[in-house]
DNA sequence: CCTGGTGATACCCGGCCGGTATCGTCCCAG
DNA sequence: CTGGGACGATACCGGCCGGGTATCACCAGG
């Protein structure tokens, strides 16, 4: 068997998503010649041609489409793998809970609380992440759990319990003639005047086109919504960052959201198991 | 970032699997020194000892045990990698299903009659494997999906959709008294003097001790069984391969067995999904 | 006390990894 | 049409590291 290495992937990783031997050498540190050497070596041992090397850049040939996305993940299992080993010789046993700044508050504190009564409980290590930041940190080691949305996140490749489905809301400013009503359609609330849904960015950091205004936090958000010029659509339990000027309505068509708490496969440690468990439960009885 | 390179972890898997740097080097085809060194490289640059030297030869510590798992993912990732990026360049885009052998035969029939039908088709070539190398195949990229039981295969770190469910029988041999019956328990097959259970081995290639006699394959087990030897516990759909001189008698007690299509997390090919759609498809129909 | 077995150390060599300099090619400006 | 700039490939070189052999250090057992 012919192997692959690491760096060989990084390498390659790089030039895939820079897609300019330039960028990537120095995003790395390094010079392009042998950057350029290494992925050549890659591809004649792979027997596999990754790049087109065209006359307006690079393009990743659909070979090397399927070995980006392998690399990453193998990227990842050997991050994850370092960190792990790291971690397992720290006393105390901590467990790192991956969650997505101001997501399920409240049963973020239920977890916790609960938790911390279990007889198998280890100190938890709260995270507070950004869009997308959770599954990474799971995926590449550095938390042992998250609690994830399918929606926005993938759970590909980790186990995986539901622990919460719930119902959405949308959020106007308070003084909205709509803010009165004690429900609301998603049709109602995408036809409102003046009130465009707000953008989040994307996985590459561009913006959907649209017509409502870019944000990038939920301060931002909240803001917007406050100020009357936006409105969004959230999971009932995020009402948490409400402020007084804002008004939550329910949304009787809107696709109900479930929370999921999920752990890098194989995982056997007594503790992750009590916080899953913890979890699961919580999610039965409310 | 400190980087794990797979050489690394192969060195330190070998180490870790034989428990003896000499055999461990001899199976690398490497002398013992350079083996020693590259360990304790890996060991200092993790900043964790991960061997006991002592005096009764070499032990895991725990977080030897740790990187062991860590790093057995990571190397059926990088073989994954290398071998599905080979494989997307083949033509034909030919599906490799993975099925232990001899297991649910009639399913695999139907599956395979059904998805000659699909729209999305491509050929599919089957594999049959011995116990445990369907889930290794589908782990380290020989294999594009698998019907795998979650009873002898994990399916942590796979996707997977529920299949089939079926009760199990009770092999015995044709004239055997219990034979005659319509039903039996568990109860009633593990008394049976005489007939004592056939023994599997192990995933170390060892045995679990027992009176009954040790086999290694199916083959083996029923000749024994036609000789009255012994009897054993399979799903329902295994009665394919039973000789005349077995009757099969249903367990009104013994767990059902779950069949599962699984597969590698973020496959995105039509093809795959086809078949996937078409597996679980056929168990609701069934 | 010697001997066999095992892992660590000492030392050496060749290859590869990464650097600098330069080339070939294509695109575009003028 | 031509010169220049951008970009990837090639040529060449030096140092490090991966791997080999020889040997040491340590321990168990007769």
């Amino acid at each position: 068997m012919e192997w692959l290495e690491t760096r060989e992937l990084r390498y390659f990783t790089a030039v895939a998503e820079e897609l300019h031997f330039g960028r990537a050498a120095e995003r790395l540190g390094m010079a392009q010649p042998p950057l350029s050497r290494a992925v050549q070596r890659l591809e004649r041992r792979l027997g596999v041609v990754l790049l087109d090397r065209g006359r307006h850049g690079v393009a990743l040939t659909p070979a090397g489409a399927v070995l980006l996305d392998e690399a990453r993940a193998t990227l990842d299992a050997a991050a994850a793998a370092a960190r792990r080993t790291r971690r397992a010789v720290e006393p105390g046993g901590r467990l790192v809970l991956a969650v997505k700044a101001n997501g399920a508050h409240d049963l973020l504190r239920a977890l916790l609380d609960a938790y911390a009564r279990e007889p198998d409980a280890a100190e938890v290590e709260v995270v507070l992440c950004g869009i997308g930041e959770d599954e990474r940190m799971l995926r590449d080691g550095r938390a042992d759990a998250a609690l994830l949305h399918p929606l926005y996140s993938s759970l590909a490749g980790f186990d995986s319990e539901e622990v919460l489905t719930e119902e959405q809301v949308v959020v106007l400013p308070a003084g909205h003639p709509l803010a009165a009503r004690t429900s609301l359609t998603l049709a109602e609330v995408a036809d409102v005047p003046g009130l465009p849904a707000a953008r989040w960015p994307l996985r590459d950091g561009g913006y959907p086109p649209g017509p409502g205004p870019e944000v990038r936090d939920l301060s931002q958000l909240a803001q917007l919504i406050a100020l009357g010029r936006t409105s969004t659509v959230i999971p009932a339990s995020a009402r948490a960052w409400l402020w007084t000027a804002h008004s939550a309505v329910p949304l009787v068509d809107a696709p109900s959201v479930t929370t999921h708490i999920a752990w890098p496969p194989q995982s056997r440690s007594r503790p992750l198991a009590a916080l899953v468990r913890t979890a699961v439960g919580l999610g039965r009885e409310a």
